[in-house]
DNA sequence: TATTGTTATACTCTATAACTATA
DNA sequence: TATAGTTATAGAGTATAACAATA
């Protein structure tokens, strides 16, 4: 029988927006990386870096949160780092468990450098963008983020009845 | 002291643009990566399945090329997903240079389990944003696309302007 | 015992270089 | 020689588990 062609309500963007994130954040991190290469830095250095700067050294713990990697993951960039003479490492004579990360003068003048690089870049990358876009972006990235981050299922109605999606967690994972 | 204070012009928003398109990429490449696990598979894995459903398989040059990884990274996920039965790979009787790549009949529904699941992800991706929201977004994302993936800096001949935005080594380490 | 951090090891994704097999 | 793909090896980033030091 000649079916009925379902037309489907074809979606008017090409690839799925998570798709299409994924590849924007892989050009745009990989020209981050980039950028930060050219002066010498990677992004573990310039998270970490940034992170002191901005007082989360209080302990590799705190420190390891901020970035959103684990203590050991961290201890091994801080290892590195320290190799490179960039920061110190040394236990606080008040509580001798937790060591004290500081940058040295070389490490202060590496963040500057990475600084400028990413200054430079996230110039780049507002390139014909208004500040009223450029927040309209923000506050739809944070929303992205919030969308994924949270409870999978959250009864917010609106949006897809069966919003649950995803958890079928028994479905043969057949391999791996 | 007359010192003349210097306001910066505007500390626009707290971090800026790249590094909260570097976090939300992040938190939502993991949860994609997760959603994608939860049912036996994985990022490669879907993108490769997804390019040779959408008939990208004439060569593996191709495939590769259109998932944006080196043919010889392609090899071993193929290998891999051979080894775990979702595809085969036989000499082009046209042109024996060439490996035809076709889904089994199990890779057709690894296929099917992660693009549901990639679908159930999209709509999670999406709640509460309206189409004109998810347009508007999607633009920009392809804007701060093409504001890095072009000829970056006059300046610096280190990087060839031909590339499609993909990198070719790990980050150049040390250097400091 | 609990907390902080390190060491050892391994996994994933990626890459380059050298190789095989076709053409 | 040129093209398609594979094998071998490496490296960056991450993780877990076991451990040491300190509280």
């Amino acid at each position: 029988m000649v079916g009925t062609l379902i037309v489907m309500p074809v979606p008017p963007h090409g690839p799925p927006l998570g798709l299409r994130l994924a590849r924007t954040a892989k050009a745009v991190s990989q020209a981050f990386d980039d950028a930060l290469a050219e002066v010498g830095g990677s992004r573990p250095a310039w998270l970490i870096l940034m992170s002191l700067k901005a007082g989360s050294g209080a302990s590799q713990r705190h420190l390891a949160d901020t970035i959103g990697i684990r203590g050991a993951t961290l201890t091994q960039h801080l290892t590195n780092l320290e190799e490179r003479g960039l920061l110190t490492r040394r236990r606080d004579p008040g509580n001798r468990r937790v060591h004290l990360v500081e940058l040295t003068a070389e490490g202060e003048a590496a963040f500057r450098r990475m600084r400028d690089a990413a200054v430079a870049f996230d110039r780049r990358l507002h390139s014909g963008l208004d500040s009223e876009q450029t927040d309209k972006l923000e506050a739809l990235l944070d929303r992205l983020r919030d969308n994924v981050t949270r409870d999978p299922a959250p009864a917010d109605g609106r949006r897809g009845p069966d919003h649950d999606g995803y958890r079928r967690g028994a479905n043969t994972p057949s391999a791996s």
